[in-house]
DNA sequence: ATGCTAACCTGCGCGC
DNA sequence: TGCGCGCAGGTTAGCA
């Protein structure tokens, strides 16, 4: 399930929590998420944690001898609960903190991963990512440069990380009904003029969902256990065969790179 | 280099 | 009530 947005709300619930503890245990109960858990994530134990930041969709838990690297995949979140708290079906692993709470991985599908390196931003994963979104670096002029004379559709471009961190498949849809854009429309066709919208509108649907905490759909439990059901207006993603939200046409909806596109074919072109 | 497909998993809702 | 099917928020490896 998380977007970007959800992985940032993440990040600030579990902060204030983790900073400057010292993580007393880990514990393993299911190795295999989309790659095994590694023994070298024992390196920490007894570690202080010195910060937790976010890169792209990865939290990154950085210490003395290391960091945790973690992505939640399609259907995982954190949580942090009291020790004695019963675990739950698809808790995978856990990180003991000061002997008193617990930080759970809940991952139904395992899609997510926990990794464990020495220089995270170095990582094979993690080395080749694009611009944060939100960030002064993620501009027009950089789209339309990586976009060159490429013939791929500009809804796989901006969720492609190389180009881009932190664009899936919700905000990639919203962000370009937004910016007025099909997600059809081949990369190399589009003008800087219109990469600006894009990249405001990415911005901008991708701020308002972090102001409001996150979204939205299934599972979504914040990091102090409450359900962050925050119904974000959307104006497409889901939509189809409902009318635009601007000029009541259809919204259609069609499989792009394997993945659901929705878009008003009167609006985005 | 580029662009597409399969693959990794479980759970849920729907039609029959 | 039960079963099979299609679908789901992500991302990489591997192929043509």
């Amino acid at each position: 399930m998380p977007e970007l947005p959800e992985v940032e709300t993440t990040l600030r619930g579990i902060h204030p929590h983790l900073l400057q503890q010292k993580i007393t245990a880990v514990r393993v109960y299911q190795p295999k998420l989309r790659w095994a858990v590694p023994d070298e994530l024992q390196t920490i134990i007894g570690q202080r944690v010195l910060s937790v930041k976010r890169r792209a969709k990865y939290l990154l838990i950085e210490t003395k001898l290391g960091s945790v690297i973690i992505h939640l995949g399609m259907s995982g979140s954190l949580r942090l609960c009291d020790k004695g708290t019963t675990r739950q079906k698809h808790d995978h692993v856990e990180f003991e903190i000061n002997q008193q709470q617990v930080l759970r991985l809940h991952d139904p599908r395992r899609f997510g991963c926990v990794l464990f390196s020495q220089d995270p931003l170095q990582h094979k994963l993690l080395i080749n990512l694009g611009p944060e979104p939100l960030l002064d670096a993620f501009t027009a002029k950089h789209l339309y440069q990586r976009a060159g004379q490429r013939k791929v559709s500009i809804k796989s471009f901006i969720m492609d990380a190389k180009n881009v961190v932190g664009v899936g498949n919700i905000y990639a849809n919203e962000a370009l009904f937004m910016a007025g854009i099909s997600p059809k429309i081949a990369v190399g066709c589009i003008t800087l003029k219109r990469y600006q919208l894009l990249v405001d509108a990415i911005k901008q649907v991708l701020a308002d969902a972090i102001k409001q905490g996150g979204t939205t759909l299934n599972d979504f439990v914040n990091a102090d256990g409450d359900t962050g059901y925050f119904q974000l207006k959307l104006n497409v993603y889901g939509q189809n065969d409902k009318p635009c939200s601007q000029c009541e046409t259809m919204i259609i909806k069609l499989v792009q790179n394997q993945r659901a596109s929705f878009y008003c074919p009167q609006c985005q072109s």
